[in-house]
DNA sequence: TTGTATGCGTTATCAG
DNA sequence: CTGATAACGCATACAA
């Protein structure tokens, strides 16, 4: 038995009624008599009516659905967008439709166009670490589709969008790596292209000018699929613990590079904090509540989430015109671990 | 501008042909002549003509998508069951449409019609903490929905059932526990209710029964929305180590409740495993990179998602007869940490 | 107050 | 080989 079909041509037919009746009974229109109404709101309540609501959208030329297309959700960052996204979204009875690019510019563009033919209303999108060229999204905007970009942006694009002070994340992670007594320090980054890793880097880069440490562009690597690959991440570690002067500490900017960094730094058996530093963006919750030996850098995943949702469904449902398209910027938040701040045991060979 | 609407019609008009004609070349009939074909293709190409997929799922009654109900998308656990999900969807060519439940008898209800009324083809349902009540699956289920539970499942409903071995799990680490030299082993669940309290609350019993430990009632806390609510989980930790003889170690028998007792015993300024043994269901990445104090029961969660998923997608396509509903039962890993093994500092006071 | 006809975009059936 | 028509479920302009 295939899953049912009570229609309001169903109820019409039981009634002896015209299917405007009914439709018009269930929507509780003023020109219906109470009399048929009650009959109509009865009959439907008993067999279980539902409106199909692929009827609707059809009609409507709207789903109520919006689109979301991440790079992973079992990332922590992401799932915790993806809960106020979720959050929004059922306030306002809107279905979200989840998608993950994989850090993958093809699949991303495969999401997309599966996405869009799906009907779905809006868009909300944080790139994939692949992706450099962005016409598919300008075109899609182009053409009118609502999209509002959380956390990985596309400035080519006016519309909303959503982000952290990246900048900041990273320039006070830095200055905290500095002030901890570490000179030699590395970051590691995502793909150049993404706008976090502009900003980020540019907030490290920064920090390390105003404190004098002297920038090394052999510190600075950037992993082209944002850490996907665990081999990605080796190479770059790898690489740069063998460096002279090696590097004391690593800032990792994003929670994916933050957990590989980890992950590579645990298999070639360096601690933490003690033969090398780090610190890294990380949403994850248990970070919090053990005494990790790393401090991190957290974002209003939850929040974001929430404002993109909040933003797009205004631009569907036009509340506003689409001149004033924004960027809100909230505030990560450096979290310092007692534990991690031990400086480093003298491992390093020279200094700068 | 709204977003588009290039149709049939319009390529049908502007080539001077009907719209059945457009629909055969599109779709690559034999009864339509090359050129005709050609000319179609290149005109549809041109002007980017993709089908509405809406209008499809109406003539089809199906809409590739299936519909996901979770407690929380900001779960590890889920979260990566998600990945799982997305997965074999993305494969399939179906949509995934999350809704989480927070818990909520009521908000899973709602979330259940809502996504009904959706059109989906297909439901993945994880049930609510609050859930005691399945008559609304039973019923939908009943109605012909293809449904596949996972992790918490509905024995009541026969259908396919996606479950780790929650009995070995708990049983194993109940057993680690008094390996370790715990004698008072206390465990905190979510509601009675759910299919894997029972199973898991079994496990640990069983453990307890076969090492000769004496099982105590007052060890043994539920929290009804599955540890949501942290003043749940505050409560059931505040009163448990109060209890005398104090319980020398937790179990803690699910993600959420493993960070909530984390969470209590940390504001408590308990420290594990010197205060207090604690070890837990836990599918956070981070506590496989660093050394936690404690020791934790993990799930293959993204096996899961991509098991049940395939299981529902069989059902939805008829790909079986609908006689020999399975339950898949996957093996959880217990995954012992150093650092947790020190054993308790004698700071309870009678042992039994 | 209620019924009839039309259209949303697509495909299937039936003619030609 | 191609075209006209009906149908999927619903809402609504227009009649009655």
């Amino acid at each position: 038995m295939k899953f049912e079909a009570v229609t309001i041509k169903d109820i019409a037919k039981a009634l002896g009624l015209s299917t405007s009746t009914v439709s018009r009974a269930l929507r509780d229109s003023y020109e219906i008599s109470p009399e048929t109404k009650k009959l109509v709101l009865e009959y439907a309540a008993k067999i279980n009516y539902h409106p199909n609501p692929i009827a609707l959208s059809l009609k409507e030329r709207r789903s109520h659905s919006i689109g979301v297309i991440v790079s992973e959700i079992a990332n922590s960052f992401f799932s915790q967008s993806i809960d106020g996204i979720e959050s929004i979204a059922y306030k306002n009875g809107y279905n979200v439709i989840i998608s993950q690019s994989r850090e993958s510019f093809e699949r991303e563009v495969i999401n997309l166009n599966y996405l869009t033919s799906r009907s779905i209303d809006g868009l909300l999108v944080s790139v994939a670490a692949e992706t450099k060229d962005f016409s598919n999204f300008k075109e899609l905007h182009d053409r009118g589709m609502p999209i509002v970009f959380f956390d990985r942006v596309v400035n080519e694009i006016n519309t909303h969008k959503v982000i952290v002070d990246n900048y900041k994340g990273a320039y006070d992670a830095t200055r905290y790596l500095i002030e901890s007594g570490y000179t030699n320090i590395a970051a590691v980054a995502n793909n150049e292209v993404l706008s976090i890793t502009k900003d980020r880097i540019a907030g490290y880069k920064a920090a390390l000018a105003d404190h004098h440490v002297q920038e090394r562009d052999a510190y600075i690597r950037y992993c082209a699929h944002g850490g996907l690959l665990s081999s990605e991440v080796e190479e770059v570690v790898a690489d740069l613990v063998s460096l002279d002067p090696r590097p004391d500490a690593i800032l990792a900017l994003s929670d994916k590079l933050t957990t590989g960094c980890l992950r590579i730094l645990k298999a070639k058996n360096l601690k933490i904090p003690h033969d090398i530093g780090l610190i890294g963006f990380s949403n994850s919750e248990i970070t919090e509540l053990i005494e990790p030996p790393l401090s991190i850098i957290k974002q209003p995943a939850f929040e974001m989430g929430e404002i993109a949702t909040d933003l797009l469904l205004q631009l569907i449902e036009s509340k506003r015109p689409v001149t004033d398209f924004e960027t809100k910027m909230l505030e990560p938040q450096l979290i310092i671990r007692e534990s991690a701040k031990r400086k480093r045991a003298g491992a390093s060979a020279g200094s700068q």
